[in-house]
DNA sequence: AGACAAAACGTTAGCGGTAACGTTAAAGGG
DNA sequence: CCCTTTAACGTTACCGCTAACGTTTTGTCT
């Protein structure tokens, strides 16, 4: 073992003087390259396979030379080669996850997902599907399998597609996706969180509701809307087509979709908007038409995202558990990655009703 | 060549009957592995090098064997190994991203690299720092490294600190660092979109205007407050330390911020936020100080991420022009990966004064 | 037609790791 | 104290691909 070898990691105030930038920036600095397991093993003296054991800690090496190997590739800084352990059939502790970043809702589960991911010790690597989203996603399974151990995927529309894409062996969890039967699922109980919202709407007094659907391509979107029409009839609501109006969990969809109700002859005194994005614009178009939320109109979103809680007024929705979500996904990706099946292909989470300041008594607080 | 190895992919409609998902999930389908290089070969009866040549479109195959090569792949839905090229030196066509998430700005920005990047026939892998952003970023660098040809990353500090722990020799570019020392990057021109602010504010006639300054440790915010301070002087405006707040270009640090602000014995008419999501931290403290905007309190900030126009009011802002920074980092970091020198190790590019409804003249509308 | 260059294609080695098996050293058992 | 078992370690082969160089074919010029 070469002595000096040691390095001393600075924190990053003890850098802001000229003399320590310049030794960062010297040549013979930058050009260290990233060691490899070879180097660690030589410097330890035994065989590269024998420090593979003992940095991934496994049997087969004594525990005097397990800490020496180890505390070797710590001071030259040795990382794994996750290309190399992935190529050869090892693991990478990494996770993939697919999904598109645009909507609120997924990228804040995706950033579940990474906590979640880091607390037992993985890395998550994201790729964005594009808004248009006809790309098919097989192969960028593929891509993810080809450095991950595993696969989390969100995807905008139903999964079978992807069962028929993909080929690879690598074990996939979906999220949002009712129909387990391609890969295994986490999901929200959507169907009991709608009447949640509807039975607060209906003990405020609300009558007649209009609803905004989702992207029918997810089941999601389809157990909101059953809720809403089975609510409606078991309630004896007010129920006619036109209080459905077609949006697509996107904010100008449902600013369309309002903009719709509003214009019935007998517009409701409440709407239920399929998540909290497309009730952001539903807000715009009701105070485009001169109304006031709550006051006039009572609205009420699904999802919960972060921007829910911060916009005026604060948005009454229905929570979805997204840290639990994602700890569950990730839970149930690590256990197929261990080779354990499924206890269940599919996990339903329960959801909550938040009730802030967009949901009052029909006529406003007057009444 | 196996007769009947086309396959065709169908559209995601037509594979909505029983018949068809039962072959989905044929394991015969399922086990079919996916397809390496070597058999690619093998079908066409020639080398694995020759196919490479081929697939990778460089010279060394004579066209009727490429184009026989290439239709091979597309039929068994051959796709590269990246780990396997990215080992072997070869380029995957494939950049990392580095950044926070949980930021508006980030996020969007993150966004329009993953489009230029796909323009360009690149994919983007984003690797997401957690909230707490003590883990240095550079075994994550080597982490991407691994996989991409070169990354992509937007820190929340200075990057003097990454230099120091990256050794990899990878081609990286920084975005929102104005010490180009250790790698190239791009930036929005942050003093003179400041600049933009101010003089807006003045034109409208306000004589008295707060600050809620940014994450110090960033550029972007001390050039943003040094215009601020520049400004102030120059138009001979009203200029105290209390009316400078100390903000953390984050929701809650513009709440507090704005809160100091309007507890001033005389506070200012107008308020300047470092970026967007101070801003909307800064209009919840106002109107819970009973104050409209903009009709008692102007309100500009900085970034126009996409929620500052679909607030109400919609804010007033500076624009940061995304996409074309995005493009920017792509096309300068291609340039390295191709191992052409970058022109500039720093491209500045403009902001743009957005004015939508948070700022009026002050005393409201009236005057 | 022979010589020679260029294009087309093949072979070898190796990227950094791991699985599987082989070998050596320590431990245990009668 | 020798034999056997087990732990500790080493060797070999290979994952899928590409760089570098070697070989064969195809012109091409005189």
């Amino acid at each position: 073992m070469r002595a000096g070898a040691r390095i001393d990691w600075q924190p990053i105030e003890a850098t802001r003087n000229a003399t320590d930038l310049a030794k960062v920036f010297d040549p013979v600095m930058r050009q260290r390259p990233v060691p490899t397991l070879a180097e660690v093993a030589k410097i330890a003296g035994v065989s590269i396979m024998t420090a593979s054991r003992a940095v991934n800690n496994r049997p087969g090496v004594s525990e005097r030379t397990r800490e020496a190997i180890i505390r070797i590739a710590d001071e030259i800084g040795y990382v794994a080669n996750r290309a190399a352990q992935k190529l050869s059939g090892g693991q990478t502790h990494l996770i993939g996850v697919i999904g598109q970043l645009h909507t609120g809702f997924t990228a804040e589960l995706v950033l579940n997902i990474g906590s979640a991911a880091r607390a037992v010790d993985y890395e998550m690597l994201v790729y964005s599907l594009p808004a248009e989203d006809r790309s098919p996603p097989g192969n960028v399974v593929d891509l993810l399998n080809q450095v991950a151990d595993g696969v989390i995927v969100i995807l905008p529309y139903e999964s079978e597609y992807l069962a028929q894409l993909n080929r690879s062996h690598i074990p996939i969890v979906t999220i949002d996706q009712t129909k387990p039967d391609p890969f295994p699922a986490i999901i929200a109980d959507n169907y009991a969180g709608a009447r949640l919202a509807m039975q607060h709407l209906y003990e405020l007094g609300h009558k007649r509701i209009g609803f905004i659907t989702g992207n029918e391509r997810l089941a999601s979107a389809r157990d909101r809307r059953r809720a809403y029409a089975d609510l409606c009839s078991q309630f004896g609501l007010e129920a006619s087509d036109e209080l459905v109006s077609k949006g697509d969990f996107m904010q100008k969809g449902g600013y369309e979709a309002a903009k719709r109700l509003l214009a019935l002859k007998r517009p409701p005194t409440a709407i239920f908007a399929a998540n909290d994005v497309s009730a952001f614009g539903a807000m715009t178009a009701i105070r485009q038409a001169g109304l006031r939320v709550p006051e006039d109109m009572s609205l009420i979103g699904f999802d919960d995202i972060p921007l829910a809680a911060q916009l005026h007024p604060a948005l009454t929705t229905i929570r979805q558990p997204l840290p639990q979500m994602a700890r569950a996904a990730v839970n149930l990706l690590l256990a197929m990655i261990a080779g354990i099946e499924a206890p269940s292909p599919l996990i339903t989470l329960p959801t909550q009703l938040v009730v802030r300041e967009t949901t009052v008594r029909p006529g406003g607080r007057g009444v």
